[in-house]
RNA sequence: GGAGAGUUGGCGGAGUGGUUGAACGCGGCGGUCUUGAAAACCGUUGAGGAUGCAAGUCCUCCGGGGGUUCGAAUCCCUCACUCUCCGCCA
């Protein structure tokens, strides 16, 4: 959620740069009526609960003293019956207002480009070269049937379409990927592991953002009103929801000292609405591996972080000789809840596309609003932090891209030197077949 | 799955329907003492919101929601969660 202040204060420079995301005025316009709505009706209210607090102190007294309380008390449940309703319109008026702002997205930070959808993103660097070999590359699906690492019928056979299974020494491949990647980020970065439920409750599942909007795109248990998570993201942050970092019973969050999190989990995606679209092999999936990043972090230090983050994202895949490039999101294409986005994405030369395996976001304030995560500042006040989050990385991609960049002319596939002690000192992925 | 007990501030733990935002203890913070520290002593110590330039004033919150009442942490209903015992099970 945005800061409603923002609509209050500076209505009209807030409205702008929402513009920039395609947010009508009026939808502005709405939320700003109603907190002033809000506003009075708790102007009212409040006055005259304060005049029920002190006259009931009065009844008591009199009461005591054996004094007539009769006249006293019908004037007071004419009061109350008033407060009632005062209240009754309020929390319609809260509901309402509540409701306009999350339908509102975070202000885009000023520097990314404005534009409608992923044509207007920026291509901020390329990283690692890529250079054609002298034999055709084919596609991962027939790189992977060579190896004997995928069996996607069984998959079908098992759960459904877009359920792969992964065999052998691919199988051993994914747990190195995710062994390495955990490991740079925990050994070199800085990151605290977390091994968090991959089911999660409805609240967790609002707190981030997930519910109510996107419920469709969510693996839901019905009996037990328990949801697959999508990413590890939303375990992860919500582990902090309606708490205060305040450097007793939770880490101290200073500029210098942020926390940070990081997990592998699988997640769960129903794609509801993207049939048809990228499903070959591994490309798209309903459950898949990726190993999460969070960052909570002092307000004064988000953006630079998030250049950070992205750093760490981007050692991944450097560590793994593979070449990608780094993504500016423009306003048009970003999520909901980001204020700046880097995508990193993988060159698949088998599929000739570029493959998205890392999103990396700075959320400012406004995902920790919606789970009231605070800390404690320097000067003893009580104030929101700031999320970002990132994958370092989405496997399936990862490993597509892997397999299509490091094949070789006899159908064998070389081991990036940092995943060999994760497999037995393993160089090459051999063909079976 | 069956039976029972419980849910109060960072933690432990009181609480009679009416100066209880909540005794007491611990912890945290500040201070006195000390060369320094510990101990001891003194003080302080929740969150959200409305209003105001500010100081302040006021409102709400004792698991969630609803009800009774002039007034609810305290009474009633309901839901959720936790614990103990039994059963089943990796």
């Amino acid at each position: 959620m945005i800061d409603i202040k923002k609509l209050r204060d500076e209505f009209d420079a807030t409205a702008a740069e929402l513009g920039r995301r395609g947010v009508e005025i009026e939808k502005l316009q709405k939320a700003r009526d109603l907190d002033a709505k809000r506003r009075a009706l708790i102007a009212e209210t409040e006055t005259l609960k304060a005049k029920r607090n002190a006259a009931s102190k009065e009844i008591g007294k009199i009461a005591a003293s054996g004094g007539d309380i009769a006249a006293a008390k019908d004037e007071m449940r004419k009061v109350g019956d008033r407060i009632a309703e005062i209240d009754k319109e309020l929390a319609q008026v809260d509901h309402d207002l509540r409701e306009t702002l999350l339908m509102i997205p975070n202000i885009p930070a000023a520097e990314i480009p404005t534009g409608p959808d992923s044509s207007t993103n920026k291509v901020v660097r390329m990283v690692g070269e890529w250079k054609d070999p002298d034999f055709k590359i084919p596609t991962h699906i027939e790189i992977g049937e060579k190896l004997g690492i995928f069996d996607f019928p069984r998959g079908v056979k098992l759960t459904g379409t877009g359920f792969p299974v992964i065999l052998g020494q691919g199988a051993k491949l994914q747990r190195a990927l995710i062994q390495y990647m955990l490991d740079l980020h925990c050994q070199k970065q800085g990151y605290t592991e977390m091994l968090p439920p991959f089911v999660v409750n409805s609240d967790s599942m609002t707190g981030t953002g997930q519910l109510p909007k996107f419920a469709e795109d969510l693996y839901h248990c019905q009996i037990d009103d328990f949801w697959l998570i999508p990413t590890a993201e939303v375990p992860v942050t919500n582990y902090y929801r309606d708490d205060i970092f305040d450097g007793v019973n939770l880490p101290k969050i200073t500029p210098e000292s942020p926390v940070k999190l990081t997990a592998y989990t699988p997640c769960f995606r129903r794609e509801a609405g993207s049939a048809g679209k990228m499903t070959r092999g591994m490309l798209r999936v309903h459950q898949f591996d990726k190993v999460e990043m969070v960052n909570f972090v002092h307000p004064s230090v988000s953006f630079q972080q998030l250049e950070t983050l992205v750093k760490e994202a981007e050692e991944v895949l450097t560590g793994l000789g593979l070449a990608f490039r780094v993504i500016m999101l423009s306003s048009g294409d970003m999520g909901f809840s980001a204020a700046k986005c880097y995508d990193l994405e993988l060159w698949a030369p088998g599929e000739q596309q570029w493959l998205e395996v890392s999103s990396c976001s700075c959320f400012t304030d406004y995902q920790a609003r919606r789970l009231n995560c605070r800390f404690k500042d320097a000067d003893g006040k009580t104030k929101l932090v700031h999320t970002l989050n990132g994958s370092g990385v989405a496997l399936p991609r990862l490993v597509v891209a892997l397999l299509e960049q490091h094949l070789n002319a006899d159908g064998s596939v070389t081991i990036p030197e940092v995943l060999r002690p994760y497999m037995g000192g393993k160089e090459r992925l051999e063909p079976v077949k």
